[in-house]
DNA sequence: TTTTGCATATTGAATACATAAAATGCAATA
DNA sequence: TATTGCATTTTATGTATTCAATATGCAAAA
């Protein structure tokens, strides 16, 4: 193999490392998300510097993404006035937003997805060089960067000491999801019981109505990743409330490597109305600051979940072991390979 | 002020970011600590590849790190035999620890506490750019990354959507260490009841040494640094026998982010003595698997720490109330400003 | 058979420059 | 007086190249 690489638009890359990843998603994507989750009537003054602080970013990239969506006829454009909401959240068509979304960031979530998805599989080795990782997935330093900043900061891989990296054992055991789940129980209860708990009265009631939403057929129409969201947004709002940093910090953490590896488990829907009940005795709860209850009772929520965890682990391993001897890729030794 | 910026060796530079960090520590200082740490007698055969296992490099920077060595007296070459170790622990001069630790690294090491210490006195914006913390502290491009990278895997800032970054509240408020505290009493006594806990013997036994070690004097002798490194990794090998990667991780986070926070607070030696026998009560519990009782003694073990640091920090409060006015460097507004 | 010693291959950071993207100041306008 | 619209400033990434640090293959020695 030669030195030089040619990586996947064509362009020959030596090296060099850049950090990467300025956002996830797009501002025009993030805008209209926006405008889509707090269904905002038609007629809305979108004012760029409230926008701008919403979004956390300066009023340059929203002015572009409302241009944009004017062009889309999202949203219409008086001059001198500024821009008003053109369409109701439910008319802004369905391949516009998929439009949206084929940026240059979605590519690299998506090849993030690719690398975790191999490595539960077994395709990767322990460890490995950026360069392995830049072959195998045809990536520009940049991608490839931003990927195993990304990486590292979902703690599922580090940095060795001299060169390489080596993957974490997060998402290499088949019960790692029960294992989040059991960090998940001992975390959140706590975080209930935090001195100075206090779910502010807004985000309540967002949760109320989510929950409310997925009650009235939500749970039959939303996307499978719609749902995943909904129900880390619900747990990571009712942590937030502690006001710990400590917790929260953790509790984003472990729900963003559960993502990778929700997926991978069986995602039956029948659980949810059981699981939105929940949800909704939780809250009144905390609103009352029955906090002591409450934090029971989300235990018994975790808890369920995780038995029903432990019932699916059994079924698998069982299955496992009829087809384990042919399936599995052979592990190869580390040292002295010809 | 100009584009251009003179770094602070003189070199002009522009921009240009590198992820950077390879090692926290340079591999002689690695080395010496390890052969200091586990006590190697006179004579101990040192195989390049079992000490590159170790410390998880390839042989040729431990290679280079023995003949370093060599050339200190520490270690013994014979030729196309190896190296043996020349020197007792003790007899390693407290020069040449220093010498060692005068690398890069360490460089880095020091400004990012500086930062650190920084944004807990409140001399740092809540939003700042990768600019202005490159003139501020004189960073090359390489260092200033580095320390970002490194800043945001300890999650007390991170990335904004557009350019610049943030702080989280981690290290805000004045009892953030009390908040760490109580994750850990979250986290710990669940980590021991973890299923499959298991502490492996040779751990238990050197736990147990390094406890034993301290009521032997150690508690006066040690430095304030080495103090708090073991007391991080009694905890630590604690954690670990659980199994639970996610539990590892997260606790793992919350020290890194302590270790910050702990220079702050005052640090007597009192009550170290008493620490040391709760925590061989905790090992004994442990090696009769009575995890359990276990629990229990680390929820009241981390109790009594955080009973102890809301009196001091009842105690700053009332320090603070007297001086505030005064001492405290004026909020800035974010917006419009001469 | 294992380990050393050394030459060679590979890795990824440092540097410099160019450029896209985002932040910001301010006159014009409602 | 607040907001828009736009020009300007600032920020940080992308690309190309060089180079020091690290990894590794293999003959020689124990």
């Amino acid at each position: 193999m030669s030195y030089v690489e040619v990586s996947y638009l064509g362009q020959v890359s030596h090296g060099g490392t850049i950090l990467g990843m300025k956002s996830a998603v797009s501002t025009p994507t993030q805008l209209v998300t926006l405008i889509e989750t707090e269904a905002w009537p038609i007629g809305t003054r979108l004012r760029a510097q409230t926008l701008a602080d919403r979004l956390r970013v300066s009023r340059t990239p929203v002015n572009e993404a409302l241009q944009l969506l004017e062009e889309k006829g999202v949203v219409r454009r008086e001059r001198n006035r500024g821009y008003f909401l053109a369409k109701a959240t439910a008319d802004i068509p369905v391949a516009l937003l998929g439009e949206l979304r084929q940026s240059e960031d979605d590519t690299i979530a998506a090849i993030y997805f690719r690398i975790a998805e191999d490595r539960l599989q077994g395709l990767l080795p322990d460890t490995f060089s950026e360069a392995f990782l830049r072959t195998r997935y045809r990536l520009t330093p940049g991608q490839l960067n931003a990927i195993l900043s990304r990486i590292a900061l979902e703690g599922w891989a580090e940095r060795k000491p001299g060169y390489g990296w080596s993957f974490s054992s997060m998402l290499t055991t088949p019960d790692s999801l029960l294992k989040s789940y059991r960090l998940r129980l001992a975390l959140e209860p706590a975080a209930l019981l935090e001195p100075g708990y206090r779910l502010d009265r807004q985000v309540l009631a967002r949760c109320r109505a989510a929950e409310q939403h997925l009650l009235d057929g939500g749970i039959e129409t939303d996307s499978a990743d719609q749902l995943h969201d909904r129900g880390v947004h619900f747990h990571e709002s009712l942590v937030e409330a502690s006001g710990n940093a400590f917790f929260i910090d953790a509790i984003r953490r472990v729900n963003r490597v559960r993502r990778l590896l929700s997926y991978r488990s069986m995602r039956d829907r029948k659980r949810y109305g059981e699981h939105c009940h929940q949800h909704l005795e939780l809250l009144r709860l905390l609103e009352q600051e029955k906090n002591l209850e409450a934090a029971t009772a989300m235990r018994e929520h975790l808890g369920s979940t995780i038995c029903n965890l432990e019932r699916i682990s059994e079924l698998l391993q069982a299955t496992l072991a009829t087809t384990a001897a042919t399936a599995h890729p052979a592990q190869r030794k580390k040292r002295k390979l010809p």
